[in-house]
DNA sequence: CCGGTCACG
DNA sequence: ACGTACGTGACCGGC
């Protein structure tokens, strides 16, 4: 056996791959408007197999057409099938061409199936005696093929995920052998395929009769020695079904075909052709892999030319007068804290590389850096800058960020990785840092090894490459500005933010866990004699086995694991039970231990006292930050037990203030102008409380009546859920009401504010031609689903194109209003230290407080001009709890 | 590594 | 009829 042959079943696996990918068929679809899923997953399984069997010969085999010899013999043969969704069916010329350009034969045949092929093949190749076969098919009747020669692979969920069947693999699972399928189907027929076996007969007794029997001859010989008196005489009835069914369910090895194995010779890629076919169809991550493993065997990556970084050749860098490209690398995550291990610079054929982060103090580096004449192109500012400001160097005169810049473009599938990064934009010479490095467990720099310092070049030079392209993008999207004016700006700001840090008491977090502490155990010695036994109150599952089997609470709402014990449903369940309340004081302590004291101490810097968090600028599909390690956005305040950690946020300087500003419903106001509605513009020109109005309004109280605090409540719930994207099921999960009156008051809304009304029809259908949304400041947030079949994913599309403007246009404007704040407060003591989504919070040393009062404010409600006034309010205290 | 839960705007 | 509020991050338990 010197030879390894591969058959694909190309119809079944199409299938497949067409309905793995169905609810995301409208992602994939081609510029010409093609369809392209199943396409792309055939060629996804392709790649699976070729790489996991590493065939000699390989053959694509398809259904010729509807009539075969099973119709002719059975005319309903897999009759009452729905017909072959078109957007299947434009794709399967497409395949066959993919098939071919892979260097793959392809193969049909008149009146055959593509089973009757692939088994008629796989006997020739078992016969000669030199193959190994693999058969790989959606479809489990091919089982019956398996041999000592032959594996079936047939595909699982997807159509990458396969299930191998060898002959012992068949008995396992089906309890008969391979041969034997077909004597089981003979009996119980196929639904799918529309004929029918024996009545009455189904999986269990086909099994039975056959694990008893053998084979459907041998039954009808023995048919006496049937159990059963009905059985037989259905049997009986039926044999006629049954010995046609066993026919049809027979692959046909002995097939006609034109075609031998001599022409099954895997030839390989063509990549020419290849490239253009992935072009034509938008394949971007197949153009890459092939562009890689091109690069592989052309030895590419290593054949860049560069030099490596010395004392004596640091003078060379002087060339680079205009402009020039720079990646820094960090061997972690978080810049604050990460080693450097080495940079690149350079431009078009020049490239210079090190491993030795302290050449980055010597001037001729230095100077580059912080020049304010030579421009800068890199990945990711800020993270540059505070690498560099480690070491003393001040970055200037970044004009390309290349991170900065694919976000904007597209803020789905952004990356933190350059290689990743490059491929989105169509450059492919470079690798990831997965690739290269590895992942997890596994993942290991070796900043000594050449590979590495081709790698870091390669990033460098993919900036390089890439920055005039994207620009030229960014421009044809209109975000030039959004660009230069606003993100390239709030990355430096932010990075002063973050270096700077805000002071955290360990102190006082200390004496507040050492109170948790004991709160948590009294909580949990109480729940242990409640529930009569002992069990980890964190874990959902025994908590449910405990309060719904033990106990036998009524259980409200499930989830796809087990029983759900969500604070909703405990809150309905307290009364009924004591045990349940003290579950939720636990939770509710054991959080703020773990997240918030624990947390919060772990990262706390020891040679500052300070926490330094990172602001993700590149993540949000909004616009809006986000923050980690910590996350400084999410620190409570609801509740007063969870607002007491803010008491730990204090300022540097004894006697210094914390200062906060927040805007006051900035989302309505934000909405109220971009929809134009007049009614809702006029309620915030006259600096009126605009959930009492939208109460009276919806609920048609007189100008003059006071609105009751539940009036105000439930319309402040329609005004939230208006901004979400409303729909009455959403309003009425969320206030308690019923439905229909959570219908009721849209409606209601929508007639008051009939503004508002035709923005959010406008804007889901201005998504629906264009596939995006964008703010006042042109951020874009793509949405594919728009257009979608599926109810779901085109429903939260339409939600989506109606809330992003809103919350992306407020997150425009805080950003505006913190460069400007930026350089308002630059000669002032006063620092600004954290941003959570609507407000800003500053350190402010008391000689300076009169004039931040009025400052700050007026930074931030000047930002922008809208159809309405800004509005922001200001508190201040001795700690972050006080600033109330 | 994922799902449930809960902290924030 | 479908089964839904928008945007995040951290921790835990359990696979």
């Amino acid at each position: 056996m010197t030879k390894k042959l591969l058959l694909i079943d190309g119809n079944s696996i199409a299938f497949k791959a067409f309905y793995a990918l169905y609810t995301a068929m409208d992602k994939f679809t081609n510029p010409s408007g093609l369809h392209t899923s199943a396409i792309y997953g055939f060629n996804r399984m392709l790649d699976k197999v070729l790489d996991d069997e590493q065939p000699t010969d390989v053959l694509v085999a398809f259904d010729a057409g509807k009539v075969t010899f099973r119709t002719k013999m059975f005319a309903d043969y897999k009759g009452g099938r729905a017909k072959t969704p078109t957007e299947l069916s434009e794709q399967f010329p497409f395949i066959k061409e993919l098939v071919n350009d892979r260097g793959i034969a392809t193969y049909e045949l008149p009146d055959y199936e593509a089973d009757d092929i692939i088994g008629t093949l796989a006997k020739q190749a078992e016969d000669s005696g030199d193959y190994e076969v693999v058969i790989v098919t959606g479809d489990r009747d091919l089982t019956q093929l398996t041999s000592d020669k032959t594996t079936v692979q047939v595909s699982k969920k997807g159509v990458t995920e396969l299930e191998t069947y060898t002959p012992k693999h068949v008995e396992e699972k089906l309890g008969v052998k391979p041969s034997q399928i077909i004597e089981i189907k003979g009996l119980k027929g196929d639904n799918s395929d529309n004929y029918p076996g024996v009545e009455k007969v189904g999986d269990k007794t086909a099994l039975k009769l056959i694990q008893q029997f053998g084979t459907i001859d041998n039954l009808y010989q023995n048919i006496d020695d049937v159990s059963g008196k009905k059985l037989k005489e259905h049997l009986i009835q039926d044999e006629d079904q049954a010995r046609r069914a066993h026919k049809l369910a027979t692959i046909n090895r002995e097939a006609p075909i034109t075609i031998s194995l001599a022409d099954l010779n895997y030839k390989g890629d063509d990549i020419d052709k290849l490239t253009d076919f992935y072009e034509r169809m938008g394949f971007k991550s197949f153009l890459a892999k092939l562009s890689v493993d091109d690069n592989d065997h052309s030895e590419d990556q290593s054949k860049i030319e560069y030099t490596v970084l010395t004392k004596d050749n640091l003078s060379e860098l002087d060339q680079f007068k205009d402009e020039v490209s720079f990646h820094l690398e960090m061997s972690e995550e978080n810049y604050h804290i990460s080693p450097l291990i080495g940079f690149a610079v350079g431009q078009g054929d020049h490239w210079y590389v090190t491993n030795q982060p302290e050449l980055l103090k010597d001037p001729h580096v230095s100077r580059l850096l912080t020049s304010e004449t030579v421009k800068k192109n890199l990945f990711d500012a800020k993270r540059t800058f505070v690498g560099l400001y480690r070491q003393s160097i001040i970055l200037k005169n970044v004009d390309f960020d290349m991170l900065l810049v694919s976000y904007l473009l597209n803020t789905t599938n952004n990356s933190n990785d350059v290689g990743t990064v490059a491929h989105l934009h169509g450059f492919y010479n470079i690798k990831t840092d997965e690739e290269v490095y590895g992942k997890g467990a596994k993942r290991q720099i070796d900043a000594q090894s050449p590979e590495f310092l081709a790698h870091i070049v390669h990033k460098a030079k993919a900036i390089d490459q890439l920055h005039d392209d994207m620009f030229k993008d960014l421009d044809e999207h209109n975000q030039t500005t959004l660009y230069r004016d606003i993100e390239i700006k709030i990355a430096f700001v932010l990075a002063k933010m973050e270096i700077n840090g805000i002071k955290v008491d360990a102190g006082t977090l200390e004496a507040m866990g050492s109170k948790f502490k004991e709160r948590i155990a009294e909580i949990q010695q109480t729940i242990y004699q409640e529930a009569g036994e002992e069990f980890n109150i964190g874990s959902p599952k025994q908590l449910g086995k405990i309060l719904f089997e033990k106990l036998r609470l009524p259980i409200l709402k499930k989830t796809k694991t087990g029983y759900s014990t969500s604070v909703d449903v405990l809150e309905k369940l307290a009364p009924d039970a004591p045990i349940v309340q003290n579950v939720l004081d636990y939770r509710q302590i054991a959080k703020l231990q773990s997240t918030y004291i624990d947390g919060l101490l772990k990262v706390i810097h020891k040679d500052d006292g300070k926490v330094h968090t990172r602001y993700l600028q590149t993540l949000t599909q909004t616009g809006r930050l986000s923050s980690v390690d910590p996350n400084l956005q999410n620190i409570p305040i609801r509740t007063e037990e969870g607002r007491l950690i803010r008491q730990a946020f204090v300022p540097t300087q004894p006697g210094w203030q914390i200062f906060s500003s927040d805007y006051s419903q900035i989302e309505l106001r934000v909405l109220a102008s971009i929809t134009g509605d007049q009614n809702m513009q006029e309620a915030f020109k006259e600096g009126e409380d605009i959930h009492a109005t939208t109460a009276r309004r919806i609920f048609g109280l007189p100008s003059n009546e006071a609105v009751t605090p539940e009036l105000r409540r439930q319309a402040k719930a329609v005004n939230f859920g208006i901004v979400y994207g409303i729909s009455d099921f959403g309003l009425s999960q969320n206030t308690g009401i019923t439905r229909k009156q959570a219908h009721q008051f849209i409606e209601r809304y929508f007639e008051e504010y009939p503004g508002v009304k035709k923005y959010m029809d406008d804007i889901v259908k201005f998504a629906r031609n264009h596939r995006y949304v964008e703010t006042i400041a042109h951020r874009r947030r793509y949405l594919p689903d728009i257009n979608s079949k599926s109810f779901n994913l085109r429903s939260f599309a339409e939600r989506t194109a109606m809330n992003t403007p809103i919350q992306g246009s407020a997150a425009d404007i805080i950003k505006i209003a913190m460069i400007n704040m930026n350089e308002a407060i630059k000669d002032m003591k006063t620092k600004m230290l954290l941003q959570v989504h609507d407000e800003l919070i500053f350190e402010v040393p008391n000689d300076e407080l009169e004039t931040v009062k009025k400052l700050i404010p007026s930074v931030m409600d000047s930002a922008i001009k809208l159809d309405v006034p800004l509005k922001v309010e200001s508190h201040w205290g001795k700690t972050w709890y006080d600033a109330k």
